[in-house]
DNA sequence: GTCTATAAAAAGATAGAC
DNA sequence: GTCTATCTTTTTATAGAC
């Protein structure tokens, strides 16, 4: 259990992110969010400054937690296939541990306004140091040379989806899930 | 060419289904559509009942589009493998003719009033009617024995997300891309 | 920190002229 | 079939009392 006890910013950041992923962030109305949080609309804006600089925490949070996570990963030098299982064990965990903010991350992040640029930079950045990684499997002849933008696409269509369908497998945990996916995701593309 | 010239109407939802994809139905407004269309939000309501009628029209043409395929893959009575394959084919036909109605089916569904029951029933059909042909292939040894929820969420994911992918790719034709996702998703996971 | 009251803008939709 | 004008409701956000 955490040691620091939640701050009614972050409670309000937590619950709007549920709420995003159920209707969508445009679809949300701060009525929304304060009937859930049972206080009224206007007291929200003792807390937070406006409904967009709620989905920028929501998004840029997660975004930035798969920059650190990326970063992480390419510094090991590991194979390429050891390295893409840490890519999954990453989405994973992020995916069991904040499935809400994922949701927005993958659905809503076109609402971002002044921080959309940010973002796409970040997200064209994962994505290219993924595939780099794949080219580099590719090269070694540890992945099967079919073509890279299918794999790369396939691979992050299952991760990026994660946080649809982690809420209904508790009886998975995060590891068998890691293990499960790898399986699927590594030994089909393994020479 | 189609032979039939394409009625006022259908062009709304054509138009509809595009501003649906890039910012959910929720962010889109009647006036949107209109100044997309040339005309006034008003002119709109000549054609059709609400924006709600749309949607709807959008979102359950694809989804028993998809009920039909399922149902006339399964009267083939192939191998599992094949029926996968078919599968794929059916998935990346309907995501290439129309992937921005396909992408409201997968991101704006909870936003069906009436008719999200019926949606949710031919969804989850064809989810189980996924699962048996998997299932099939696990008993007849043709499928490896993952666990079988991993396996159907992986392909699912891959191919419901493919409306993301395919405007990016008009390199691959419809036939080449059918055979690379076939290669990752049912290779990976034959015995 | 939450409330009531309210401002200001935007939304879906209709009426009726042309 | 499209327009202008308008209605009604809903939305984000602020002001100021408690």
């Amino acid at each position: 259990m955490s040691t620091k006890t939640e701050t009614r910013k972050e409670e309000i950041i937590r619950i709007a992110a549920k709420l995003f992923k159920q209707k969508g962030y445009s679809a949300v109305t701060m009525r929304d969010l304060a009937k859930t949080m049972g206080i009224k609309a206007a007291s929200l804006y003792n807390h937070i400054e406006s409904k967009q600089a709620i989905l920028q925490d929501v998004i840029l949070t997660i975004a930035e937690e798969f920059t650190l996570g990326m970063a992480s990963i390419q510094n090991q030098k590991a194979s390429s296939t050891e390295q893409l299982k840490a890519l999954i064990q990453l989405h994973v965990r992020i995916a069991c541990h904040n499935p809400d903010g994922l949701a927005a991350l993958n659905s809503d992040w076109m609402h971002l306004e002044d921080k959309l640029e940010y973002y796409l930079q970040l997200r064209n950045d994962y994505e290219a140091n993924f595939r780099h990684i794949i080219e580099r499997g590719i090269e070694n002849k540890e992945i099967k040379n079919v073509d890279i933008e299918v794999i790369l696409f396939s691979m992050l269509s299952t991760l990026r989806t994660l946080y649809l369908w982690i809420p209904k497998k508790d009886r998975l945990s995060e590891d068998e899930l890691s293990a499960s996916l790898t399986k699927i995701l590594i030994e089909g593309i393994n020479t």
